[in-house]
DNA sequence: GCCGTTTTCGGCCCGACTGTTTTCAGTCG
């Protein structure tokens, strides 16, 4: 059984034991350890079969590792089965309407025999909820609404269309003369792959004005709250919005708040009940005075941290790495010399190699590969070998033609079924750089997917595993395959992973980015650009990159060109 | 259910908003 089905195990009957009213701390301790397991580079089949200690894990104990032994050897879990005979199976799928939580579900299953989606709506369209204790008409409006906007299916967006959406938005705020300072906090500051809402942190001395101001912003369909300390809306695409409000001296510390995870709020808390302080979104207090808060250092600093990226602020280490000083020094946009994925008219790509190089340059680059496709991916136009080596030497020509800038003739080979590569070993050997990467048979058994990329890793001729998963997000699966022997593989070949930038990619994910640096493999940050416009989508790699506790070093094209160059020729 | 240089038992982050209540529970951030 995969990782994700136990921590999907682990998730269900934390919905239960919530409906059932059982011991928070019970519940959350299945929430927390639905995270750790999904969190996992390594299958727990894996980590069982050769012996690991389950409760090395954060979060798991004995009870749990024993649930995670008995899930693996025979499938099921017996607790989560005799948990889903005292409910409807889909009685927990309720907790997904805003504003209903585990109390009120209970109430509309005792009282009115509610086990769906279908029956709720059935109940609130016929005004029968307006009657249960504790329960009103307005109550019965916004389950209504709730069940309206979870069958909208707007769900978590894209960090690329946050991103855009955030744009859009700072032109608004701005342009409100309340708001003295505004930042967009959440996952997304954090830079989280998809993102949920956005979190909007306003310092306004004058907050009735500025919530007027903020609240003229056209795309607003709803305020779902609003309050004197922050308001919520839904805007008509369906994303919410949560703007907080703060004084200037609590800025820091509502940014920390704002910012979570909520899972490294609760460790930093937690920090500072050790040390007999309070922290929370208006400071760090010591009994009534605060010690800090209005920036984010000041209170890191007052409980002996140095600053931490919200990039690593998930509860994945970060606390206990920043407290002895070892955390990573990043790598940063302005880091990136050039660009190593990328299609040109050649294949499917919109623009010629030397648009590719000019734009490259444009943006400082030293360096971009025209990377395109090799015959399997017959859509794409995919190139055979004597095409190849054409559109290979008219590389070579435009690159003579740049002064300071090296074009590089690459391709991105596709890794066939059996591991074998699509062109011929003489021809890759002749290339400045070669991406393999898989773009079919992706629902290969692990096993022979592992063979497969092994191969292709080991080949002689490949530089770089190109999206290493091929996910796409919220479309594709990632594929299976024994990562730490693959990551091993490349280490020692000295084959680089790449973190594909294209936003609904961001291959490699962030949790194996990290592994793969504690493993000694070096990434490689590329676009995959189609056209001009995607070379700009770096940014989206940068992030993941962070994420996944990279540093500069850790990632080959930070390199100068001529740096590039021999590092490229020594292997 | 997990965890620990203050503990192996007794804690477990902390606060805002809503709706229903007549003082606060539930939900969400
Ligand atoms: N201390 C504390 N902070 C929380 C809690 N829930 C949320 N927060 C903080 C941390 C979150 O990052 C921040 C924004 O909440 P969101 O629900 O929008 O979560 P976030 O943006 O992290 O993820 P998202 O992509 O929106 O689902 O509020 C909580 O229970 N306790
Ligand atoms: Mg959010
Ligand atoms: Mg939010
Ligand atoms: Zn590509």
């Amino acid at each position: 059984m995969e990782n994700a089905r136990i921590a999907a195990v682990f998730g269900r009957i934390a919905d239960i034991l919530e409906i059932l009213g059982e011991n928070a701390f019970r519940i959350r301790s299945y929430r927390n350890a639905s995270r750790t397991v999904g969190d996992l580079t390594e299958t727990l089949a894996d980590m069982v079969a050769e012996g690991k200690d389950l409760t090395d894990l954060p979060g798991i104990g004995d009870s749990l590792a024993g649930k995670i032994r008995e899930i693996l050897a025979s499938g099921t879990c017996e607790m989560l089965e005799d948990l889903q005979k005292r409910l409807p199976a889909h009685l927990p799928d309720l907790l997904h309407v805003k504003g209903l939580g585990p109390k009120k579900v209970k109430v509309l299953y005792e009282r009115l025999g509610i086990q769906s989606l279908g029956d709720l709506k059935t109940a609130a369209g016929a005004g029968k909820i307006r009657d249960l204790d504790g329960m009103g008409a307005k109550t019965e409006q916004n389950i209504l609404q709730g069940l309206a906007t979870l069958e909208s299916e707007a769900g978590r967006i894209g960090i690329k269309e946050a991103a855009d959406a955030v744009r859009a938005l700072g032109r608004h705020l701005d342009g409100v003369e309340a708001v003295r300072r505004w930042q967009v906090a959440g996952s997304f500051r954090r830079r989280r792959e998809t993102i949920g809402d956005l979190d909007v942190l306003v310092e306004a001395p004058q907050r009735e004005q500025a919530a007027d101001g903020i609240l003229a912003y056209r795309p607003i369909e709803t305020i779902l709250a609003r309050g004197g300390q922050k308001v919520s809306v839904a805007l008509v695409e369906g994303l919410q919005v949560d703007f907080r409000f703060v004084d200037t001296q609590a800025f820091g510390a509502a940014m920390m708040y704002f910012t979570g995870s909520k899972a490294h709020n609760i460790v930093l808390r937690k920090r500072a009940q050790k040390r007999r302080l309070k922290l929370n979104e208006y400071g760090l207090f010591r009994g009534k005075r605060r010690v800090a808060g209005e920036t984010e250092e000041e209170v890191f600093a007052a409980l002996d941290l140095p600053w931490i990226p919200p990039e690593l602020r998930e509860d994945r280490g970060e606390i206990d790495a920043a407290a002895e000083r070892k955390l990573p020094n990043l790598v940063e946009p302005a880091d990136i010399r050039g660009d190593l994925h990328a299609h040109s008219t050649a294949t499917d790509g919109a623009n010629t190699p030397r648009q590719l190089a000019d734009a490259a340059r444009q943006r400082g680059y030293q360096y971009l590969a025209v990377t395109d496709h090799s015959q399997a991916v017959t859509i794409a136009g995919g190139l055979k070998a004597s095409d190849l080596r054409r559109h290979a030497d008219r590389v070579r020509r435009v690159n003579a033609d740049l002064d300071g800038f090296w074009l590089l003739a690459g391709v991105e080979v596709d890794i066939l079924n059996d591991g074998r590569l699509d062109l011929p070993q003489k021809v890759l050997e002749g290339l400045d750089w070669v991406v393999a990467s898989v773009h079919s048979a992706f629902s290969l058994a692990e096993a022979k997917m592992t063979d497969r990329i092994l191969a292709a890793v080991r080949s002689g001729v490949v530089h770089c595993l190109g999206h290493p998963f091929g996910r796409i997000i919220g479309r594709r699966d990632p594929i299976r395959f024994d990562v730490d022997r693959v990551f091993e593989a490349c280490r020692e070949a000295g084959v680089c992973l790449e973190i594909n930038a294209y936003p609904d990619r961001l291959d490699l994910p962030d949790v194996y980015c990290k592994r793969a640096r504690e493993m000694g493999v070096t990434m490689v940050i590329s676009t995959d650009a189609h056209k001009i416009a995607d070379l700009d989508l770096m940014e989206f790699g940068v992030s993941v990159a962070r994420r996944g506790w990279l540093e500069k070093a850790d990632v080959l094209n930070t390199l100068s060109a001529s740096s590039l160059r021999k590092r490229l020729t020594r292997s």
